[in-house]
DNA sequence: TTCGATCTACCTACTAGTTGGTAGTTAGGT
DNA sequence: ACCTAACTACCAACTAGTAGGTAGATCGAA
C-alpha cells in the first residue's frame, strides 16, 4: 500500500501553518501552535520540517506553484482577458467571504518582509514577479484584442490591479466585513473591462 | 523649568517601537530590541508603558490623531480634491522613496489583525474608519464639482483608492524598490483627475 | 533655609512561561 | 536489519512582566 508518496501529516502541517499565517504572520505562530492542532508533539514537527524556516519556506513555494498551474488552468478554461481578470477578483472574493482564505500568504508576508528570514523572503518576492508577469500578459493580450480598457502601459495596469486587490483584502480584514473586497473591486473591473451594452 | 510636560523619553520609545513595528509587525520586536536602541534597560520601558498593549496602543492612537490634524490641515493648505489627492498619494511616494516611512503602520497591522491584542485593533479600525471617511468626503466633492471623474459612489472609489495605495506600498516592500508606488498610483489618480489639456 | 516627603526616571535582579531546536528512544512496517 | 514517524526529555535563549532599590529633582512646611 501506500501509494501516497509521502504521508498527509507533512501537508497537515503546512495546512495549520498557512492557517496560523494568514492570522498573524511569520511571527504569529510557533512549533508548539502546529503541534497542537495536527495532534503531534513539537519534536514531531521538527522530524517533518526541521526548521521554521524550512517550514515556510516550502509553504510559500508549494504557495506560488499552486498559482502558477491554477493560472495555467485557468487560462485554458477561460482565455478571455475579462473573464480572466474577474475569475480571480471573484476567486479571492469567494475565499474572503466564505473566509476559508481570508487573506492571501505572500500579501502579508511582503509587509512584514524585512523581518523575514532571506529564504522565505525570496520565495515571497518571486509571487510578486509571476502574478504580476502573469497579470502583465493578461493585460497586454486584453489591450490588444480591443476587450480591455487600459490608460496606461499594461505592466502599470498589471501592478496596479495587483495593489488594490491586495489593499483590499487589507480592508476587508480592517473593516471585518469579507463583501467589501467584492465592492472594492467592482469599479476597478468595470473601469478595465468596456461596458457591454 | 521643565517646560515639556513629558520627557522625551517616551517619546523616543514610540519613536523606536513604530520603526520596529513597520519593519516586522506586532510580534516582530520584543522590551529588549527597544531598550537596545532607546538605551535604557527592559524595565525602564515598562515604567513608561506598563505592557506592550499599552505601547502600541497609544502608538497607534496617536498615529491616528497626527493622521486627522495633518488632514485638516492639509485641506485648508490645499482645498482642491484633485491637488488632496495628489498630495496624500505624494506624502506617501516621499516616505516611501526615502525609506523613512515605508509602510503604513496602521495596513501593516490591519494585514495581522486577528493576532492583535483587542485594544489594538479596534485602534487600527479606527484608523480604516478615519482614513476611508475622509477620501469620500474629497471624493465626493470633487465630484459635485466636476474636478474628479468618478465611475462609481463616492464611498466605493475612496475605498478602491485607499486599497490601491495600501496594496502599492506592500509591493513597493516585495520588489524593494520605492519608486514603484509611484508608478502604480499614476494611473489610479490618472482615472480620477480629468485631462487637464 | 533647611528638612523631610514625594515623585520621576532609571537601575539590578528576578520570575514563569515560551521559543526554536536537539538527543536519544521506541513502535511498527518493509 | 533498516527506516519512518512518532515519542520523552531536555536545552539555551528569549518573552513580557514584576519586585525592590537608588539617585536626583521638586515640593511644602517649620
Amino acid at each position: 500500500m501506500s501509494m501516497d508518496k509521502s504521508s498527509n501529516t507533512a501537508d497537515d502541517i503546512l495546512a495549520a501553518a498557512r492557517r496560523f499565517i494568514v492570522a498573524g504572520g511569520y511571527n504569529g505562530f510557533s512549533y508548539a501552535d502546529i503541534a497542537d492542532v495536527v495532534g503531534l508533539r513539537k519534536a514531531s514537527i521538527h522530524h517533518h520540517f526541521p526548521s521554521k524556516v524550512d517550514l515556510v519556506q516550502t509553504l510559500v513555494k508549494r504557495y506560488l506553484e499552486d498559482a502558477v498551474t491554477g493560472m495555467t488552468e485557468l487560462e485554458r478554461n477561460v482565455p478571455a482577458p475579462p473573464q480572466l481578470l474577474r475569475t480571480y477578483a471573484g476567486f479571492w472574493a469567494q475565499c474572503i467571504e466564505d473566509a476559508s482564505r481570508p487573506i492571501c500568504v505572500c500579501a502579508l508576508l511582503a509587509s512584514e518582509l524585512p523581518a523575514l528570514p532571506p529564504e522565505v523572503a525570496a520565495e515571497v518576492r518571486a509571487y510578486f514577479q509571476f502574478l504580476s508577469g502573469w497579470l502583465t500578459g493578461v493585460i497586454e493580450r486584453g489591450a490588444a484584442q480591443g476587450t480591455l480598457t487600459i490608460a496606461a502601459a499594461p505592466r502599470v495596469e498589471a501592478e496596479a490591479f495587483m495593489a488594490t486587490v491586495h489593499g483590499a483584502m487589507i480592508s476587508a480584514r480592517a473593516y471585518g466585513d469579507g463583501s467589501s473586497f467584492a465592492m472594492i473591486l467592482a469599479p476597478t473591473l468595470q473601469k478595465l473591462i468596456p461596458a457591454q451594452d
